[in-house]
RNA sequence: GGAGGAGUUCCCGAGUGGCCAAAGGGGGCAGACUGUAAAUCUGUUGCGUUUCGCUUCGGUGGUUCGAAUCCACCCUCCUCCA
């Protein structure tokens, strides 16, 4: 199977400007590709990571990747497919978040000489001179054609500003700077860029009369159509620190039944084969391909030894036994007690279970929360400190969430 | 610049002097059922030392015994005109 081919079965591809010439390419190893990542967060997350992948697996292929930090494009916002504009980001906060791009790329990608390159857009799009640019770039694009751009759609009901109209054009021109520059022939993006990467390929058009490609990858939509990896707290992050390795498995862990053989297909490297022999998989076998999933993610993403950890503390929690020593985790010192003991409703805010003691009364009263397998009854019950001794208690809130706490 | 309209709790959205911690829906959380899935049903969803108290309806002042609701000024957004 070529390259391209096992891209489609994977059915990583949303949209290509000429599938013929991009395959060749791709298969033959000539391209020089680009992904730009704007530096929105401290983190990478989920889709991200799905860029990064195809970054890899075209890099395996032969191909030259360009990771390209948006220092530049970030200063302005990408508007495409958002109701609102994002909050401006100070020039420090962006420098921050580059580094921390960068240092969660180099993970993945083999970056160096005859490598991967990171190339960060601010080197150029921040010299850039507003006459100059408006008399070449500009000329260009023709507004009547920007604003029927469906990735504008949304803001063209509620408000769209100059400064975001402008995006595009940053993007294309970033698109025309490498082809010229490193030869970068073909983009990459998410589905939702579609329109600023045409931007581009047209740009080089007229600029240059040469052709250059792009192509979008697929957004990861789970069957309600909601795009994954992200959860009611936010996204799930590839930064450990914001999103821990257990958390990050039971997420993977926890997708729905008709979501499963999608997320192994797109976002593991497991044989494509392999794979489809899982599709004839029902009913709670699929829970076996759902830890397939969430091993096979976490490893990649937080290493073998991590994924191990994550995976032993999910089975001792649900499947009893084993290994309690990697579950979630909350030390108490000795100034949380007051006369030697502690509440429950104090020692589930402590442990983060609640936001708020109102919440962790409720909780209580409903019957949410165990201590130690046994269901706690009232919300005046209170444990002694030396109750924590050893491998203290573990806190049980709602069906799925552990938390061990000890002094 | 001119004329109108809007800003309510996580989100959408009702409420136009006391009966308002504020309808309804979405989302979240918990319970039941299950397979750590989905669907469904039930409860819950500002905070606290909980028959009570405190803080909240864009902001700041004011009127009133009492304000999300009335008045003044300000801020933000939308629509139409220029």
């Amino acid at each position: 199977m070529t390259c391209y081919e096992e891209l489609k079965a994977r059915g990583l591809i949303a949209q290509v400007t000429n599938e013929e010439e991009i395959s060749k390419m791709i298969n033959e190893g000539k391209a020089v590709f680009y992904i730009g990542f704007d530096p929105t967060a401290d983190s990478l997350h989920v889709g991200h990571f799905m860029a990064l992948c195809l970054m890899k697996r075209l890099q395996m292929a032969g191909n030259r990747p360009i990771a390209l930090i948006g220092g530049g494009t970030g200063m302005i916002g990408d508007p495409s497919g958002r109701t609102d504009m994002r909050s401006m980001m100070t020039v420090e906060t962006i420098q921050h978040n580059c580094d921390c791009f960068k240092k969660q790329m180099e993970r993945f990608i083999e970056f160096g000489e005859g490598k991967a390159m990171m190339i960060n857009n601010a080197d150029w799009l921040m010299k850039l001179n507003y006459i100059e640019v408006l008399r070449d770039v500009g000329a260009c694009f023709s507004v009547n054609n920007m604003l029927r751009a469906k990735c504008y759609e949304q803001r063209m009901e509620k408000g769209l500003s100059f400064l975001e109209f402008n995006y595009m054009i940053m993007q294309s021109y970033a698109f025309y700077y490498l082809f010229q520059q490193y030869g970068c022939n073909i983009q990459f993006g998410g589905d939702d860029q579609w329109s600023n990467m045409l931007g581009g390929t047209e740009l080089i058009r007229k600029k240059l009369g040469k052709d250059a490609h792009a192509m979008t990858i697929t957004l990861l939509l789970n069957s309600e159509g909601k795009k994954m990896g992200k959860t009611a707290k936010g996204a799930v992050w590839l930064d450990p620190n914001k999103t821990s390795p257990y958390e990050f498995y039971q997420y993977w862990r926890n997708v729905g039944d008709g979501d499963v053989l999608k997320c192994l297909r797109m976002l593991t490297f497991l044989p494509i084969e392999q794979i489809d022999e899982m599709d004839s998989w029902e009913g709670s076998q699929l829970n076996k391909a759902k830890e397939i999933l969430a091993y096979e993610l976490t490893a990649l993403v937080h290493g073998k030894e991590e994924a191990d950890k994550a995976q032993e503390a999910a089975k001792a929690l649900f499947v009893g036994g084993g290994d309690m020593s990697n579950v979630p985790t909350t030390v108490l010192s000795g100034e949380d007690f007051t006369d030697g003991v502690i509440g429950i409703l104090d020692l589930m805010t402590k442990c983060k279970l609640a936001p708020s003691k109102k919440e962790a009364r409720r909780l209580v009263e409903q019957g949410g929360v165990e201590v130690n397998g046994e269901k706690v009854e009232a919300a005046t019950v209170t444990y002694p400190q030396d109750a924590f001794a050893g491998d203290g208690l573990m806190v049980k809130k709602g069906k799925k969430v552990f938390h061990k706490v000890h002094v």
